[in-house]
RNA sequence: CGGGGUGUAGCGUAGCCCGGUAUCGCGCUUGGUUUGGGACCAAGAGGUCGUAGGUUCGAAUCCUGCCACCCCGACCA
């Protein structure tokens, strides 16, 4: 195993690979195209969960948990959805395995042990919640309906890759249940909003919100609404979903309720959700050659202290200023990680923590001992600087916020430059040759011109942004008019 | 699912054309010296060469089937 990583610059797929192994966040499991999600990082899932879950918790929302499997007849339920997801699910027909008779050892399928109907394994969970929906809703007072859930996934995809592709995935769902269409809609563009905060003040990865051309849409759905997020090599990445479904799973699962008129209607619908693909966009958003950069606030660890030491007595006395340190960054809700182990050197560890991203390292030896001092280095900029011990909760404390704000600014500064407001087939081509990114351009409204530039470029149209100003245009294929520029790029 | 490629120790590899059971590096174990940017020396452990069959006195090497993975297309959060 080479000791550096392939370089963003030479490929960047790459290099994203290698870091997800090397980071130790994720790596093939023995079933195609799972993964095992490893220690580090699922830690960094966890406190991407915690945090969406309190700000779920926030607006209203409650947990509860559905089937991992959905009965045939329930999924087909609302077609649009149910031909959406076909081809991609997978199917458990058998309850039972037998001895093979003809290989002593070897297991078969019980052929008698036929399922009478096929289960689905969820792809998402539409299906099942809202046919559990139809009991739990009678009367306006059971509205609104506002529920969450925490689960796996199942997509067959043909080829994947860790955390952004994978055939089974981790995430969370909304199913929401409301008396009015305005209701709904409010719903799902809160939720958006939920997701676009957490992204830039979590992750500091900003985000474009939008809604989804007809093409994009979830199946299903009425509307959809984006967060698009762009990574390091330009390519836009759909960070979460938020889906208006308007009254069709209500009417393919005949969820009615009775109003405060005494009148009878279906109810109104939202789902929407996030993944473990918000993995990849926290990887790919920040990290850089060295390794992970990771957000303090979604740091598994925010402080590592490296002791810099000859033999036990050495160690024992920088322990007895690190440790002091160590309590009062605990204090204030800081996670730290004194790293006394003799077992490597000093800089194999710096190398380490860089690697996973750790966003501030203090180095402490002897000579920080007889002067008074630590010595400070910043992940993000890669800065070293040396600060007196006495200011170094202190000093800390600031830093983990100065660079939560400095790679959200990166990455925004980043985005900007690399999104262009383009008016001629000509450029657009260009720019998607020579300078790939987000490009703003003017569309014609049909799916056959999304179609066939997505067929000459292999650019789609990301979203329509939701803070799109008014303008005429002229679209950038046909040159039909258009009202507002959407974003085109090549994506994940 | 189409086109191309690769499977040799935990990881990365040499050997394959031209058959004689395997090379090197990292990692691992033990001992010693080290420790301000991935330490060094010495001694060790570890391999049904993806898998099933075939050719042969003999197969990592040649032939056939299968499986897995990677890249490029079609599909997708």
């Amino acid at each position: 195993m080479s000791k550096s990583l392939p370089k963003r610059s030479e490929n960047y797929s790459e290099w994203y690979n290698e870091l997800v192994k090397r980071a130790d966040l994720a790596e093939n499991s023995a079933v195609r195209g799972c993964m095992v999600i490893k220690p580090y990082g699922y830690s960094i899932w966890e406190k991407m969960q915690r945090a969406l879950d309190d700000m779920f918790k926030e607006t209203g929302h409650t947990n509860a948990y559905f089937p991992l499997f959905v009965p045939k007849s329930l999924f087909e339920a609302e077609e649009k959805n149910a031909e959406g997801f076909a081809k991609e699910c997978a199917v458990v027909t058998h309850y039972r395995l037998k001895n093979n008779p003809d290989k002593p050892g070897k297991l078969m399928v019980d052929p008698e042990a036929k399922l009478e109907e096929e289960l689905i394994v969820r792809p998402t969970s539409e299906a099942i919640i809202w046919s559990t929906y139809k009991n739990w809703i009678q009367s306006y007072r059971d509205l609104p309906l506002l529920i969450n859930q925490w689960a796996n996934v199942v997509r067959w995809e043909m080829r994947t890759r860790l955390f952004l592709r994978t055939a089974e995935f981790l995430w969370q769902e909304g199913h929401t249940a409301h008396a009015t269409r305005e209701e709904a809609i409010a719903e799902t563009e809160q939720m958006l909003h939920v997701y676009a905060t957490f992204a830039e003040e979590f992750m500091a990865v900003p985000v474009i919100r939008g809604k989804k051309t007809a093409n994009e849409r979830f199946a299903g759905a009425e509307d959809t609404y984006c967060i698009e997020a762009m990574m390091q090599d330009g390519k836009a990445l759909q960070a979460g979903t938020s889906h208006f479904l308007g009254q069709n799973f209500a009417k393919a699962f005949d969820v009615k309720f009775v109003s405060k008129e005494n009148k009878q209607d279906y109810v109104w619908g939202t789902s929407w959700g996030v993944s473990t693909r918000l993995m990849g966009a926290l990887i790919m958003a920040h990290s850089d050659d060295e390794g992970l950069i990771l957000p303090p606030k979604l740091a598994p660890i925010q402080v590592v202290i490296v002791p810099i030491f000859k033999g036990e007595e050495q160690l024992n006395l920088i322990s007895e200023t690190v440790l002091p340190i160590v309590a009062e960054l605990k204090k204030k809700g800081i996670s730290v990680k004194f790293d006394h182990s003799d077992k490597q050197s000093p800089g194999f560890k710096f190398a380490e923590y860089e690697l996973k991203g750790v966003p501030i390292r203090l180095a402490i030896g002897a000579r920080d001992l007889a002067n008074g001092t630590v010595e400070v280095a910043r992940r993000d900029t890669k800065e070293k600087k040396t600060y007196a011990i006495s200011e170094i909760v202190e000093t800390v404390s600031n830093l983990l916020e100065d660079i939560q704000t400095n790679i959200y600014q990166r990455a925004l500064n980043f985005r900007f430059e690399n999104t262009h407001q383009v008016d001629t087939w000509d450029e657009f081509t260009k720019i998607l040759e020579e300078n790939p990114g987000f490009i703003a351009a003017h569309w014609d409204g049909t799916p056959e011109t999304e179609e066939k530039i997505k067929e000459l470029t292999k650019a789609t149209i990301r979203c329509i942004p939701l803070e799109a100003v008014e303008e005429e245009g002229k679209c950038i294929l046909t040159g039909n008019p258009s009202s507002k520029r959407v974003i085109f790029a090549k994506s994940y």
